[in-house]
Order: C-alpha cells, then structure tokens, then sequence
DNA sequence: AGCACGCCGACT
DNA sequence: GTCGGCGTGCTC
C-alpha cells in the first residue's frame, strides 16, 4: 500500500508535522497530495491535509485513512509549497497555513457521540440510560453532558455496552436541486399519453409539456409552469416515464442584477504611459512589482481593467484584493461590467456557502479573475497573470492572527512562482512601499492628475482651539457650518467624515475624573447608547450605565467623545432641514444595509451623508462638493508609530471624495492640531513632502522603512510569571542577535491586561538578522509547549502592524 | 487540542 | 479499599 503524509488539524506544537498513513488500495489512485482526508489519531478521528503520497514510511506501525474528503484537491501544488513558506515567514503552524489558504466552509467540524456497543440492547442499560437508548440509537457526547450522563456513559463504556465514536463533518454541502426529465422519446410520450387515465388531467399535462419541452427542467420551475404538485410529478416518476435528478447549482450573490457592460476606455496619456511596463511585463511572463501613485480620481481602477485585460487575453487569470470596506458594489460593478461572469468576488458580506460557491467557481476554472478582500490572494488560480492590490497601504491587507500574513508579501511570493507581475496601487502609499520604489526594487509608475483635469479640492484647515476662544462650542466651526448651508440651498451633497477610532466614547466623571474601565482588562468601556450599556471590546464585558458616579458619587458623569449619533443630533438642532444618512456599525449591520444606504445618498435621498472609516473609501457621487473632517486628529496620538501616515492618508482620501466630477470640491478639514504636519500637508495632498518628513521620524526612531520589526507577546494570569518570561526571553533574543539589533523589553504592552491576562512583550528592531528567525522558533518549540500546562499564551508577529 | 494513563488524597 | 483530582506525554 502506498502511504500519505498527513497534516492534521490539530493546532499545537507537538503536532506540527507530518503523520503518515497507509493509503487503502481501493483509493490507491483517488488520493493525491492536497486533499482533505479523515483520519484516526489516537482514539479520534480528524481531518488532515495530504502533503506527499510515497512508496513508504520510516514509522513501524501505520494506520489507515479513513476516507477522503475530496474529490479534487483543494489546495494546488503551488498553494501547498505557498503554505510552508508561510508558516516559515510568519511562524504559524502549517495547519494553519493550510486553514488560512481555503475558505471557511471547508474547514472540518467534529462530533463526538456514544452508540449501543455490538448486539447490546437498551434493556442492559440503567434506567437513566434505558429511556435515552430507547428513543434514539445514539447520543452526541455534549448532549449528554448537558443532561448529566457522561459518568454513567463512563461506566457502561468500560463495560463494553456502550462505544464512543467520532464524527468528522463538511461544514456545508454544495447546493443542490432537484430536475426532471423525460426518459423516453417524443414518440414514445405520445404513446403513454394515451395509457394516462382519463381522469388523470395534470399528468397529461406535465407529459404534453415535456413533448414539447424535452430538456430537464427545475421541479420547481416546471410545477410552476404546468400549475402542478409534486405528487403528479412523482408518479409519473414511479411510472417510470420521467427521471429526476439533483444538480449543482452555485448561490449567487448577484443573481437578478444585470450589469451593465463596459468598453475599455481611452487612455490619457498619463495612464498610457503608466500601463506599458505593466503591459510589456505580462506579454514576457516577467515578475515585476509596480507601484502604481496616483492622486485620488486619476484613473488606477481603468488600468487595472486594462491590464486584467491583457492577461486575460493570454488566457491567463487575474487576482484584485481591495480593502474589505472598498469592496463596495461600486467596484465590483466596475468589474463585472468589463468581465461578466468572469468574474468571482470573494467578500466578508456573503455567506459561508456564498463565499464557498465563489471560491468553487474559481477551482472549477470557471472563472478568469477573483476579486476580493485579503484572503483572496490564495484564490486556487493555476496560471495567474497578475495580481492587484488597490489601496496598497490599507492595513486590512495584514491579518492580525495566525498565520500574521501581509497579502501583499504573499502576492509577491506568488508572482515570483508564476512570472508574472504585481501592482500596487496607492494615492499614498505605505512608507515601506515608497521608500521601496524609491529604491529601484519596485517600479514606479506616476499618475500626477486627475482624469478630468479638475484640480484637486480646495482644503481649509480650521483650528478647533481658535472656535473654542471665540466661544463656539459646538462640534461644526463656522467655516464649515457656513458651508454646509450654502450646500443645502445649491442643493449639493455634503460627506461628514467622523474619524472615531481611538476615540471611542467613553464615559468619565467630570467631577472627579473618574474612568469606567472594563474589570478584566485595562481599558476603558465603550458606551453603547442602543441599550445603555457598557461594553469592552477586547473581553465582550457588559456594565450598566452607571447614573452616579461610583468614585465620588457625583451624578455630572457623562460618556465623552463624539459618537455619530450626537452629531446627527446636533446636525438636527442646527440645520433641521437638512436630511441626513448615518453610516456607521449600528446602522449598517443589517445585510444589504451598506448599499441600501449608498444608493439612497447617489440617488440624493439626503444631503449630507454622515460616517465613519467606512465612508473613507470608494465613494463617488458626482454631487459631492463639500467634505467635512470634524477631528482630524483623534488618531494622532494613538501610541503607534504609523499614527502619523495614517492621519495623513485617511485625511488626503477623505478629501478625494471632493468634487470628483462636474463640480468643483471643498474641503474643511478641523483639528485641534493644525501645525502637525500629516493635518497640513493633508491639507496640501502633498505625500512626496509628507513622505519626507515622515521619512525623516523614522530614520531618527529606527522604525520601518529603516529598521524591521518584530514583536513578541506574552500573557498569562499571573503578572510576575509574565515578566520573568518575557524577561527570560528578551535576554535570550539579545544574546543571540547582533550589536547593531535593538531589542527592546521587556516593556507592559499598550493595554496591559485582557481578559484577566497581563501582557507583557519585547519588541525587536533589526536589519539584517539571520539568526532572527531561528532564534524566534527557538523561543516558540520552548514556551509553546510550557503554554498548554502552565495557561502561558506567546506569540509572535513578524512585521507587526499593530504594536498593542 | 483531546485523551489516556498514572499517581496521590478523601470518601462510601 | 475505590473515586476522582489533574500532571505528563502521545497521537502515524
């Protein structure tokens, strides 16, 4: 027998490696590597991924797979050697790698269930167990824990009444209807027709439609059709004279939308010369990774187009990943417009099954280009083209567990295996990718104007202390109250842009400064107005709203912080005529909610649309000529060193939503900061000064683009454990790295407890470490194993992006 | 991660 | 004497 080695899901260290199993002969040619298999392990049986089939195995005594899960591997050649290199790059355990690579509904569930053992009957059985035997032939283990019967089930197992199995399930199957159809010739129908009692009227019926109509139809669509029930379709399946049969059909998100088609459009000239690498690239299968700059409106998504063109012209396949909260209707409208049904989009919106249809489509090679948020740079393509990456710098494209990949490295990965190019596309993108550009390793494409020569808008910065001293307490100044009229009469929209995070509203005594923090972590709660309550986003704990202050018992205490509803309210106070649309969690949580609210606005509904992040991105509605920021700031003290690039680029984004068309943009941007120079050179939409300046901080701090990072963290329960560690930790990384390594620690991470876990970490800043990785495995085979005994938690994030 | 095995204290 | 607590080590 030949054997399989196996990955299997079973998270841990010690499991980390292959297993091997013998391959029983009547699958000796139906299982191949990177397929999903159940296997035993131990006395349960779980599910694997298949790495190598060989001739045979070093270990003694080996055990059979069970079955396979799949007919097709789900993971190609390529993905399987993509997933090793990601679990070396980010440190991850390779099933996890694996895990990550496939979309949700492929991922196994477990059952666990107790069975009548042999020819054992219910009547053996003590009386508690008697009645439950005696209803079903089983019982899943966590029902009878619930009910209280697993010591008795304990006992009876040991006698050998009663066995324990193990189930191993597909999360979802593929969606399937029933159709039916004639079994017999035209002719031979007609015959039948006559052997049809007279009173039978509907099955006559049903046949005359098939005479006519001999292709299989959709039960559903042919009772429909001859005004029938199913039992009449039955029997004349029992007769023998129809025959029905489950197809597989694909949930489709947009079914019943038709889109539009589009024509490649003109080139300026700008874009012309900005395609042509791109081009001469995917025509000499060349890996090259482009840096696609251009200002907000200068037409990246046309090149995009155009070169997913291209390769698909080659008949090759094409990959766009853009930022989950961009992966608006708008876009993918964008490209089902040019592609069609060429086009799978893979977004957190759809359902598990939804995703899972997509994700099929583009296995099936039904598909040329896969459109979608992080995840889908694994989309199973066997002959990519190119892969895209719009809005290059946005933080979503990192995932913040494991395996802690950046999209963007793992798209370059891909495009070195398969010759073929990337872009990046940014009107501000990340330092790293810039300087990188800078440098000659990425090539530098520069789209300097915008499409429709209409000049960038005009931006006012207003100082919010200044408003303050003229005693205008409100949230709106009066240049932008001023303006906010002036749109209403000339019956312009206007887009409010509340920058909340890090600001999120929580609730102080003015009294005595008291914060209501969360009990089990270090942070403050988040005031939740639907329900009064109070909520920590980091552990779910939920407070009352306190009316009385529980320091000083003072009742002045009061949630701070500007949420959307209070400006919606105050919008309500000073301009009660205007008709407002609110964007944020609360309000577009409802599926369907996010477009419902944007079609509203482009079909001018309301005149000032109101949000947060999400109305950042994507937004393009010819009648927008007023942007107002209401604190561009909030985000600027964040203790992150990247606080800076991010004001500057949410704030340069927010104003491209300006005046996009026709009509000329404004923008009022107000701070509390205004000589900070991300507010200022926001204000300018320079990035090549701001990238200077900002170039100049990092080198000074040692940050990236001039040093990497890497951060270790460690929680546990106990405080003093967690610093010893850490301390044990940062002592070892330091001995093993060089002089020119700063590694910092051990130092109280940004929030020092979650969840009732201190947490505690080192922080590495390097530039050229071998011994780096080898060291950080090290630290992980160590304190892994201790975690599962001692309730330590460590992790690593190589190029972390969040440093709490 | 489960799960079995095994070694110690506190009960019918 | 047995039940059950959780430390230790294995899973092809």
């Amino acid at each position: 027998m030949k054997v399989a080695s196996v990955i299997v899901d079973v998270p841990a260290k010690q499991t980390d490696k292959t297993f091997d199993y013998l391959i029983p002969n009547r699958w000796e040619n139906a299982i191949l590597p990177g397929m999903r298999v159940v296997v035993p392990f131990g006395p349960r049986k779980i599910q694997g991924f298949v790495t190598e089939v060989k001739a045979e195995s070093s270990f003694a005594k080996l055990k059979e797979i069970i079955e396979p899960m799949d007919l097709v591997p789900v993971l190609t050649n390529e993905l399987l050697s993509l997933g090793n290199w990601l679990t070396e790059h980010t440190l991850c355990f390779r099933i996890s790698a694996f895990q990550a690579m496939l979309p949700a509904a492929l991922k196994a569930k477990y059952e666990k269930w107790v069975k009548l053992a042999g020819n054992h009957r219910p009547e053996e059985l003590p009386a508690e167990l008697q009645s439950v035997f005696q209803k079903n032939p089983e019982i899943v283990w966590n029902e009878a824990v619930e009910r209280g019967l697993v010591t008795a089930l304990q006992r009876e197992a040991a006698k050998g009444t009663v066995e324990v199995a193990y189930r191993v399930k597909d999360r979802l199957n593929a969606k399937r209807l029933k159709h039916v159809y004639p079994i017999l010739s035209k002719e031979q129908l007609a015959n039948e027709l006559e052997s049809i009692p007279a009173r039978a009227a509907k099955q006559r019926d049903v046949l005359n439609y098939f005479i006519e109509n001999p292709e299989s139809i959709e039960q559903r669509e042919l009772l429909a059709k001859t005004a029938t029930t199913s039992g009449t379709v039955k029997v004349l399946i029992e007769k023998g004279l129809l025959g029905e049969i489950d197809k597989e059909v694909y949930r489709d998100p947009f079914e019943e939308r038709v889109f539009a088609q589009t024509r490649p459009l003109a080139l300026t000239d700008d874009q012309a010369n900005a395609i042509d690498p791109i081009l001469s690239s995917i025509k000499e299968d060349k890996h090259n990774v482009f840096l696609l700059y251009g200002v907000t409106g200068s037409g990246k998504t046309e090149i995009y187009l155009q070169s997913i063109q291209e390769v698909v012209g080659k008949g090759k396949e094409a990959i766009v990943l853009v930022p989950e909260i961009s992966l608006t209707p708008q876009m993918v409208n964008r490209f089902k417009g040019r592609f069609g049904n060429e086009v799978a989009v893979l977004h957190s919106g759809l359902s598990a099954g939804e995703k899972y249809d997509e994700w099929r489509r583009i296995q099936r090679k039904e598909v040329k280009v896969a459109i979608g948020a992080r995840s889908a740079v694994f989309a199973p393509f066997e002959n990519l083209g190119i892969i895209i990456i719009d809005e290059e710098h946005e933080t979503s494209y990192k995932q913040e567990e494991n395996p802690r990949y950046h999209a963007r490295d793992v798209a370059i990965q891909r495009g070195l295996l398969h010759n073929c190019p990337i872009v990046l596309g940014s009107a501000t993108p990340s330092l790293e990718t810039f300087a990188r550009a800078q440098k000659g390793v990425y090539q530098l494409l520069t789209l300097p104007k915008r499409m429709n020569n209409q000049d960038l808008p005009k931006v006012d910065i207003i100082d919010m202390r200044e408003e303050l001293r003229d005693g205008n307490r409100s949230m709106f100044s009066k240049l932008l109250f001023e303006k906010l009229q002036e749109r209403l009469e000339k019956k312009e929209q206007t887009v409010l842009f509340l920058n909340k995070r890090g600001h999120s509203s929580f609730v102080m005594c003015r009294d005595c400064g008291y914060v209501l923090n969360c009990p089990h972590c270090d942070i403050s709660l988040t005031y939740h107005r639907y329900n009064q309550s109070m909520k920590c986003h980091y552990c779910g704990h939920e407070d009352r709203m306190p009316s009385i202050c529980p320091e000083c018992s003072s009742d002045h205490i009061r949630f701070f912080g500007t949420g959307t509803q209070k400006v919606e309210d105050e919008l309500g106070k000073i301009l009660p005529e205007a008709r407002v649309i609110r964007m944020d969690v609360d309000t577009t949580s409802r599926k369907g909610a996010h477009e419902r609210l944007l079609n509203d606005f482009s079909e001018r509904k309301a005149d000032i649309l109101l949000g947060t992040q999400m109305i950042a991105k994507g937004l393009d509605f010819p009648n927008i000529t007023l942007v107002g920021v209401l604190s561009a700031d909030t985000m600027l003290h964040l203790p992150d060193f990247r606080s800076s690039e991010k004001t500057f680029q949410l704030l340069t984004q927010v104003s491209g939503r300006a005046g996009r068309h026709k009509l000329k943009g404004e923008v009022v941007i107000q701070t509390y900061t205004p000589e900070h120079y991300s507010v200022e050179l926001s204000g300018e939409q320079d990035f090549d000064q701001f990238y200077q300046r900002e170039m100049l901080v990092r080198k000074m701090h040692k940050y990236p683009p001039f040093y990497f990072l890497s951060l270790i963290t460690v929680s546990h329960e106990e405080l003093m454990k967690v610093i010893s560690v850490t301390e044990k930790i940062t002592n070892y990384v330091r001995s093993r790295l060089s002089e020119e390594a700063i590694v910092l620690g051990p130092v109280a991470s940004t929030i020092p407890r979650i969840n009732d876990r201190y947490r505690y970490q080192c922080l590495i800043k390097y530039k050229r470490e071998p011994d780096l990785a080898p060291a950080l495995k090290t630290v992980l085979d160590r304190y892994q194993q201790e975690s599962a005994a001692s309730g330590l938690q460590i992790s690593v994030d190589v190029n972390p992006y969040i440093l709490m």
